[in-house]
DNA sequence: TCGTATCATCTACAGGTGTAATCATCCCGC
DNA sequence: GCGGGATGATTACACCTGTAGATGATACGA
């Protein structure tokens, strides 16, 4: 029987968790990597061991974020999930969560808690006389 | 015995999950409220049932966001924890998590997914305006 | 005074998350 | 060829979260 045309809805916008978040991050900076490699620099940072890492990354490939590459008896790790997909979403759901879809008072709360520094001040200028070009 | 000296370290950092701040949400808009006025609220925007609402609100208590005065046979509730506290934090926490801590990659983010309109700009450049004195 | 409507509290339960031990497999060196 | 180490898969389990029903107290109206 044929078995096709089930799989079409993958899109899957399943959450990535906090920890999973961490592993992306790894992933996102150097890839290509082995489930060691990526524990070589997590797991220390987060006193991990390795097969919390290993836990993640089958998580994350269910979701889909990551996908596998057989290499001999082990698995070289990629992300599918672009850094800038993922902390835009994120950062979406906040803006939209906390301030109603309004970034502009993100910033004054931001600013209001010092967690602006002057580069931050200089980019944010940068940027915005390059939107309003 | 003498039983004191023991819950002196009660800033409670919990964590409010979206659930419970949506209920956190109607609290500041107005208070105090009893929990039939925040279901009125909230129930039908998230078709929720009055149960869920008190069970959120007792975990906000457990967690000290909110406080409880008794009025009659029922309760009244009012916020504890700030609605900028609790902005604040969460805010930093995306962004330590998500940009290291810089706020410009996020201004940078959301402006490529044009989650920036006209009215944002014009108030960012107040705001910075404001912040370069 | 007594039932009942009204509240808050307790209990429940499924699904997600953090964290990890254990199991199964397979390839390399002896 | 075979045992052991490496590696992914399976299982585990406690805690948090979302969601809500059941239980218990209680004050108001009849």
């Amino acid at each position: 029987m044929p078995v096709a045309s089930d799989d079409i809805k993958n899109t899957s916008p399943d959450r990535i968790s906090e920890a999973e978040h961490a592993v992306m991050e790894s992933l996102w900076e150097r890839s290509p990597l082995t489930a060691l490699e990526i524990c070589e620099e997590v797991c220390t940072r987060r006193d991990w061991s390795l097969a919390t890492v290993k836990t993640l990354l089958s998580r994350l490939v269910a979701k889909n974020a990551v996908a596998t590459k057989p290499d001999g008896r082990r698995f070289l790790y990629t992300p599918v999930l672009e850094k800038s997909d993922y902390t835009g979403a994120e950062s979406r759901r906040l803006v939209d969560r906390l301030f109603g879809g309004r970034a502009a008072p993100l910033f004054a709360q931001l600013a209001e808690a010092e967690a602006l520094d002057e580069d931050d001040l200089a980019e944010m200028e940068a940027l915005l006389k390059e939107l309003r070009k």
